[in-house]
RNA sequence: GUGGGUGUAGCUCAGACCGGUUAGAGCACUGGGUUGUGGCCCCAGAGGUCGCGGGUUCAAAUCCCGUCACUCACCCCA
């Protein structure tokens, strides 16, 4: 075998993507029922849509981007993230004019070229959703309340991590603070702390390196610089958590990787990630459409890593079965093999999911392969059966068969299998 | 970019420290266990350039060097 996939790309094979399309359908059923709808972007930008709408300084513009520059010399980039594209459509097609609040979510492949590792991928997969043109806290606390209730229908324990870095005002005061603050502990922190201390001082507190933690363990809280609108904004966010029942912790320090955000930020991680638990995270960003060129539009949003939420899946077990098999039919020789065939997409059409056998294998064999697909009826078919233009059909369950003449099967079998499948359990009366 | 770990059958792994006759197991796969009835069990079969290249040796999966791939971790994030 001499091609592989590309590093950092993964192939996603059968029983795997069961669990995919669970979590989709969920995701999707989710965001429905809150009135978020689907949008679709391309996975390629201009460059300068991520270059100004995340920022220059952070890592995913700084070093992480897949860029590269087309036969007619346009620079772009195969999206990293959702959050810039989306605000790029939304802009672009004027959006703001069709309504006040416009709830958009997303499912699809980011890129970023990055050093592979557990739960860390060039090509991952992000499900997210974007509620923009308002800037009321509810916005806020939805984006929320909506993945908490994602990943509780998911089966997936989490904790939530939140924060406010508060409005331009709190941002202003905090920062000037903060290198203050910095300056004085200067030569205890590492050296990309020293840069960032100049050109974005708040990631310096996000820093995980224990020299760093250690330098800004006594450093000035930003949740001392809220005041008015930012500090009534967080509160409530707060306060509607509360009445939601959903648990948070406050963590002055979570200020998260982008540029864009402002007021809210917040954080899921989860015990059962190895050293990438973040399950998901997302802010609010009401700066970022002028960023991007335009008129202020408030936004809030969130984004999760689908690969992320498969791995807490698969270690806790979970199995996700594929459909059920209705219906095998089972051919022995060629003209029953033919019947078989032709029943089969009949009874497919009559809404069973059905199977037959393309191998020419044994009886005992096709017997063994219905089993093993979890075959709920077989249907048999052989010389005889030919001869007497009638099948045999078999439940699995309990082995109990009956005669069924050829003329009766595409009517009687799929009443008899999805009445079956609609009382399931309890036979005994059949 | 930096550091660690691992590469033997489709999958999970023994064998390597102490080189030695046809490289093993389990699962999966195919056939069969008296004519056409599944699961459990039993039998048989198929399936391997021992990652790749070089070296040492009478002899290398095993020792040495190189290389590639995968993987985990750091930075950071989903």
């Amino acid at each position: 075998m001499s091609f592989r996939s590309i590093k950092g790309t993964k192939d996603l094979l059968p029983p795997d993507s069961y669990a995919w399309l669970h979590i989709e359908n969920t995701v999707r059923d989710v965001l429905h029922s809150f009135r978020y709808f689907e949008i679709r972007t391309p996975v390629f930008e201009s460059t300068q849509v991520f270059a100004r709408g995340i920022g220059e300084e952070t890592d995913i513009v700084g070093k992480e981007m897949y860029s590269f520059t087309d036969k007619g010399g346009t620079e772009l980039t195969l999206r990293p993230e959702m959050t810039a594209p989306v605000m790029r459509a939304f802009m672009q097609h004027s959006m703001q004019a069709q309504q006040t609040l416009t709830k958009l979510y997303y499912i699809g492949p980011m890129f970023r070229q990055e050093r592979p590792q557990a739960g860390r991928f060039r090509q991952f997969h992000q499900f997210g959703y974007e509620s923009i043109g308002l800037e009321s806290p509810y916005c806020d606390a939805e984006v929320i309340v909506i993945s908490a209730e994602i990943y509780r229908r998911l089966g997936i324990p989490f904790e939530l991590k939140i924060n406010s870095i508060g409005d331009n005002e709190t941002r202003t005061q905090y920062r000037a603070r903060l290198q203050e603050y910095l300056k004085s502990v200067e030569d205890q922190l590492t050296e990309e702390s020293k840069r960032r201390m100049h050109t974005n001082p708040l990631r310096v507190l996000d820093s995980k390196a224990p020299q760093d933690k250690e330098a800004t363990e006594a450093a000035p809280s930003i949740q001392e610089f809220l005041f008015g609108n930012a500090r009534i904004h967080f509160d409530t966010v707060l306060s509607v958590l509360d009445a939601m029942a959903i648990p948070y912790t406050v963590d002055s320090r979570l200020v998260r990787g982008l540029d864009y955000y402002s007021h809210t930020a917040f954080e899921f991680v989860s015990a059962d990630l190895g050293a990438q638990d973040a399950l998901g995270g997302g802010g609010r960003y009401d700066g970022l459409s002028e960023q991007l060129g335009g008129k202020p539009i408030p936004a809030v949003g969130f984004a999760a890593g689908m690969e992320r939420l498969l791995m807490v899946l698969e270690k806790k077990g979970y199995a996700f079965p594929n459909a059920p098999l209705d219906l095998y039919i089972i051919g022995l020789e060629p003209e029953s093999r033919k019947w078989a065939f032709e029943t089969a997409v009949a009874l497919r059409q009559a809404g069973l999911t059905v199977e037959t056998d393309f191998a020419e294998r044994s009886f005992k064999a096709q017997m063994r392969d219905a089993n093993k697909q979890d075959a709920q009826y077989v249907i048999i078919v052989g010389e005889e059966e030919m001869k007497k233009q009638q099948t045999i059909l078999k439940r699995m369950s309990d082995g109990d068969q009956k005669e069924l003449a050829f003329g009766d099967v595409r009517e009687k079998v799929p009443f008899i299998i999805l009445g079956d499948n609609n009382q399931p359990a309890n036979e005994e009366n059949a």
